[in-house]
DNA sequence: TCTGGGGTCCTAGGACCC
DNA sequence: TCTGGGGTCCTAGGACCC
């Protein structure tokens, strides 16, 4: 059987660990930039808060209802992701991390029950983060027992084992509501009246196969109980990388967005290091605010094709900054701007090329192993390329950052005794 | 005034090969 | 009116996920 446990109110639990003078109060976490809600407590959600909402819009009702808000601190979400991600791995024959808060498991073979209540009690008493569990046959399944538990069981346990419980689930989950049919699938399967989960299991395979796609066939199958969908425990490389931001004061100046776009080139080199992989093929774009439709809209992207993949800072740099000159247009006020890797391979395996214009890419290589040693002891960009600068202008807006409280030492968590 | 930042997979159609 | 049978690779766009 299969587990899908999932961090309740992830990044809105992390903030509270540290803060138990929020229990059962109302938080927000925002977006990069102080930007959208994307989490929320249960409090939150009650009063009405929903995901995605431009903050600047909400900021009366938070204020009305004493409503705390918080930066994004994905240093701290990911490293809690990564402790209660080490306790499901020592509890369950195989993990699939599917994202910084959720997981798929392969059970041991003991009363699910006992097992799901003993996982999410240990993950609360060890990490301080509240979870769910649904535990089915499928991966599909296991996602709507996940929902159920959330929702509607005070025990954040829920188990679809026999068939007239699955049947009840079934008939109970909305076609929306199912992982893998997003709003246009719903739409459109609305249209011929399959409503629930239950009606797309009753429909011929083949009518859906021709209709929709292969994917959504998987998802009806995995619905019946047919494992269509495995547990991936091996992480698998990237295959695009990208690395953008959005500045925190929007900017028509040249060496600001170079600066930054030298930075995001440097951000997408070390988590190709990281993998062990090289881009032969970049893309960086640059963009003007479209909510602003007082100035005059412009969307700049250059693809580049290198004639050797790599992976080293200078090697990429150079050649974004080439890019750059060719879109960057005077006169924009420039709102965000990134960079994405992709045509990825393994770096054991890059193709070399007879006729190679760079020399010394073997310095370059041990440069680059140098700089991550360096940086990884010291702190991000320690040692860096002269391009990116030093007063980082277009930085994020982060006006309500809380600790690292797991990963700095002088930002621990301080108790008044 | 202020609106995030990442990813994956599949399909259709075009261009090409023998 | 009739016009083979088999492939590959690439790209753009759509749909989905967190």
């Amino acid at each position: 059987m299969i587990a899908l446990v999932d961090c309740n109110n992830f990044y809105a639990s992390c903030e509270r660990v540290f803060r138990p003078d929020l229990e059962n109060k109302p938080i927000v976490v925002l977006s990069n930039n102080d930007g959208c809600v994307i989490a929320r407590s249960n409090e939150a959600k009650k009063l009405g808060i929903k995901m995605g909402e431009p903050a600047f819009k909400k900021r009366e009702v938070f204020e009305r209802n004493k409503i705390k808000t918080f930066s994004t601190n994905f240093i701290l979400y990911g490293d809690m992701s990564k402790r209660v991600m080490s306790i499901l791995r020592n509890n369950s024959k195989e993990i699939e991390i599917y994202s910084i808060d959720e997981a798929f498991i392969e059970c041991y073979n003991e009363d699910l029950n006992t097992y799901g209540t003993n996982l999410r009690k240990k993950v609360k008493q060890w990490t301080g983060i509240p979870v769910s569990v649904g535990i089915a046959e499928t991966k599909v399944l296991a996602k709507i027992a996940n929902h159920i538990a959330k929702k509607y069981r005070k025990s954040g346990v829920f188990i679809l084992d026999n068939k007239e419980i699955i049947e009840r689930a079934l008939k109970f989950t909305a076609i929306e509501e199912i992982w893998g049919i997003g709003r246009n699938h719903a739409k459109r399967f609305k249209e011929y009246g399959i409503n629930t989960a239950h009606d797309l299991t009753c429909i011929e395979e083949s009518w859906i196969k021709r209709k929709f796609s292969i994917v959504v066939l998987r998802i009806a199958q995995e619905l019946k109980g047919i494992k269509c969908l495995d547990i991936e425990s091996q992480h698998k490389t990237k295959k695009n990388i990208c690395t953008s931001r959005s500045f925190g004061n929007p900017t028509s100046d040249y060496n600001t967005i170079k600066e930054a776009i030298s930075t995001f080139a440097v951000r997408c080199c070390e988590k190709l290091r990281k993998q062990k992989t090289s881009t032969s093929e970049l893309r960086i774009f640059i963009y003007t605010n479209p909510f602003n439709p007082r100035h005059k809209q412009y969307y700049g992207t250059k693809k580049i094709q290198l004639e050797r993949a790599t992976n080293d800072n200078q090697i990429i740099v150079q050649e974004v900054i080439k890019g750059l000159q060719e879109i960057y247009k005077k006169g924009y006020v420039y709102k965000k701007a990134g960079v994405i890797v992709g045509s990825i391979t393994q770096e054991n395996q890059v193709q070399l090329n007879l006729f190679d214009q760079i020399k010394n890419r073997e310095k370059y290589t041990k440069i680059s192993k140098v700089i991550d040693r360096i940086n990884s002891s010291m702190g991000r960009d320690k040692l860096r390329i002269a391009t990116q600068g030093f007063d980082r202008k277009w930085k994020m807006k982060q006006e309500q950052l809380s600790q690292c409280y797991t990963t700095r030492i002088d930002e621990i968590l301080t108790v008044k005794v």
